[in-house]
DNA sequence: ACAGAATTCAAACGATTGTTTTAAATGCCC
DNA sequence: GGGCATTTAAAACAATCGTTTGAATTCTGT
């Protein structure tokens, strides 16, 4: 059994850590001393701490934000084709569902999903502006649908209510590993795909509430 | 003009800061040198800075709380007199408008409630231990509460909504002062009042929607 | 097999962190 | 005003961080 090469053992583990602790909270010396690599190695073969966070989301974000904007446009050109308005829900669908099949595609995934969850959340300045340059055009792309789908919204309601979606999204996408809304844990929890399902009910509703 | 004591400069400094900047990006002497109070004072006065963080959070915290309590208890109260179960609506007013009227009675409470929306989704467990421990006997009052209003859901659905719920309010909460999902900025943002008439009617929807 | 490039390694660097220490200053009661 | 407790002040502590260095090692192509 060959291991994986220095590289991507490195990405494997800061994908890991950063999803799990956070990017501030992890320190070079645990990557390393996971994934079982010299501790200079980091900045050998990426050059700083930073710039691994960027090769982290870059190795699945861009393969995965190109999944979703196929979806979001297939949605938006069969709506156009049939002389309709885009429906609500099928743009969130084409937003969620690929996500989830990529989470759901390979155990290691999750962590990856759970980083991103985070990163949308995420207050520190190093890490959002690293990600909001590779997920911006995806959110441009989804609001101007939505303002397809539901005209009679004024685009600054719209808009603050995406914001509450995409909220919501990202606390599910990271509360699997580790719930930050711990309310109750008495009942079983949600399996990915019922999870998801809840997510779409519930922004769908609060997209299209009456104004 | 005499200043407020050494105590209250080290809280409001450390309030602003942890609201700005995260608890464990903010270091002591960032502190101690806006209070302009000497590096030592925070360990003599609190003992640590994990005790400051609680210290400046039950400043505010605990009668904020008390306040939410009283009404979500005047609202379940009410409509047990009158036979019916209470509106989801009007629990989630008793939830927010007391948190507006406090960010708005003061202009230094925009950083305390900002610090608060910080603290729902934070992933670190130092915050957030010290924040749930305050906090979660609300929640629980206000999930009991939903739970009479929307009896046709079941409890898991609920729960998971509510999260869908308190996660569009950290947001919101901690928007204002540094919006965490930056899409778009070109229509002027919704005022305080307006943003939590949004939240509430967004919610609402999502909790009320068809199981 | 060997030269040269690529990679790994142990060690140290400078900076920053929360905390502690020891002494000086200040306020307060009798 | 003297004596005592509280508060402030400056300095140093040990630990951790990301990064750099320079030599040792491994790999690669001919």
């Amino acid at each position: 059994m060959s291991q994986p090469d220095t590289k991507t053992r490195i990405l494997d583990a800061a994908e890991q850590l950063f999803a799990r602790d956070g990017f501030h909270h992890t320190s070079l010396r645990s990557i390393t001393g996971q994934a079982k690599v010299n501790l200079a190695a980091v900045n050998y073969h990426f050059g700083s701490k930073e710039a691994l966070l960027q090769a982290v989301f870059e190795r699945h974000l861009l393969p995965l934000n190109r999944l979703r904007q196929e979806r979001l446009q297939q949605v938006l050109e069969a709506a156009e084709r049939a002389g309709r308005p885009p429906a609500a829900d099928r743009l969130l669908r084409a937003f969620i569902e690929p996500t989830l099949a990529f989470r759901q595609a390979h155990p290691n995934n999750r962590a990856f999903i759970a980083l991103i969850g985070r990163s949308m959340v995420e207050m520190d300045s190093t890490v959002r502006d690293c990600f909001s340059r590779l997920i911006e055009p995806l959110f441009r792309l989804l609001l101007c649908g939505l303002q397809r789908a539901l005209p009679q919204l004024p685009p600054a309601i719209l808009l603050t209510r995406l914001r509450f979606a995409l909220s919501a999204m990202a606390h599910t996408m990271c509360m699997p590993d580790r719930t930050p809304l711990q309310i109750d844990s008495s009942s079983a929890p949600l399996d990915g795909g019922e999870l998801a399902e809840q997510l779409i009910r519930f922004t769908c509703a609060g997209l299209e509430a009456p104004c």
